[in-house]
DNA sequence: AGTGATAACTTTACAGTGTTAAATTACCCG
DNA sequence: CGGGTAATTTAACACTGTAAAGTTATCACT
């Protein structure tokens, strides 16, 4: 039985629609696709033929390759809020007072290297920015949506957790350093260091990665502690 | 006097080259367009007719668009060995201990903040790996460039400079952990952070880039003292 | 100086891409 | 049952990277 994992997903009934559930059809294939074979190496071609649907019908669904992709990344940053709440919920405040930060770095990385391609594709591709002016020269139209908009904001609560933790060690006393924001960036900028490398550079020597990671995370905590 | 910055080098004689002078030349248009306008909004047409030359030729001196990407990357590593070198020499060794690899990682940040394009390419995209089964279907011949050689060397000459100077600290006991290489990475890894973020997140709140990197750096150098 | 090989370069074409305007179909509601 | 609206397709445009096969200039050598 000739399993092939990439024909269409219920190629019997090409049924018609409704709206929301084609356009969940449309993301899921997407995202399989792209975390599978890498984001341009796909083509809405091929996301459609997937899906068992015409490419043009996807823009009836997603403005263009890049909103389907935000649409993807809306789901990562749900991911993460979930994978981070757990994390800090699974250790009591009572511990030592690092343990919940450090819980919660250690959850971003696991989660970062347990989804190299969305994480790539959120935090190491610029999305915005371009968005005009992109590929081919003549036409711009469509009404579709705005750019960003819920994305942002689950990309801050996830950011809110990190500082929120931190906010609680500077008022506890325990930070060198009072500015919450700040160190909520440092703290991730290195998080997320470690993370990037790894996904792009994996195959380089490197000290084994389970080392790295928590030599990393010491390595700050003990940075930032007073 | 419309000076259009995008017109042929030199347009009037359209000389026979010698190969490496082509070679040269479409390399330096090539990274001109690249760094100016982003890898994937730039087409080999393009760099061709800004380099007064047919697209095919270039693939007479490069296997592939990514070939010529890569030997961008060649220049990347050089000039950062060299702003790493020039750093380092700046800060007399007599100062204070950690003096010359703070310099360092400033060095390193601002080289990549000034590079943003050429270092997203190196250090934040998958290079290798892809490179056969890319874009099209069909062909795929070509004897061209042994796949990223040279470059990996200029790489990890880089990282040496920075192993090197946290060896010299290690052995005058400066450091908590002993692990060079390891530790080496995990200050790379911040500094990657930093640039990483600041490249594609640019746009984002963020604390004042210039506090934030010496936050960040202060906060990591503490991290891995002693 | 003339000739011929070799290297530099072009022409032309293919197969694939994102994207859209316009036409078509299937479904639901009155 | 009929019509309106939403879902979907057809066909096409303007691009892309890349290759095979030709053309031309330059240089070494008789």
């Amino acid at each position: 039985m000739s399993n092939d994992p990439l024909s269409p997903a219920d190629p019997p009934a090409r049924r018609r629609l409704s709206a929301d559930e084609r356009r969940s059809q449309i993301l899921a294939t997407a995202r399989r696709l792209f975390v599978e074979e890498g984001v341009e190496n796909v083509s809405m071609r091929r996301i459609a033929a997937l899906a068992g649907v015409t490419p043009t019908l996807i823009y009836h669904h997603f403005a263009d390759k890049e909103s389907l992709l935000l649409a993807v990344c809306q789901n990562f940053f749900r991911g993460l809020i979930d994978a981070s709440e757990a994390a800090m919920a699974a250790v009591p405040e009572t511990e030592v007072p690092f343990g919940r930060l450090h819980r919660l770095m250690e959850g971003y990385v696991e989660f970062g290297l347990a989804n190299p391609d969305v994480y790539r594709l959120v935090f190491m591709t610029k999305l915005a920015g371009l968005k005009r002016e992109k590929m081919p020269s003549g036409h711009r139209p469509h009404p579709a949506e705005p750019a960003l908009p819920e994305d942002q904001g689950f990309g801050l609560r996830a950011f809110g957790l990190l500082e929120g933790e931190i906010r609680r060690l500077i008022e506890s006393g325990h930070l060198r350093q009072d500015d919450a924001c700040a160190m909520a960036e440092v703290v991730w900028a290195t998080g997320h260091g470690i993370v990037s490398l790894l996904i792009t550079h994996g195959d380089f020597q490197w000290t084994p990665v389970d080392r790295l990671i928590s030599l990393s995370i010491d390595t700050i905590l003990s940075g930032i502690a007073r």
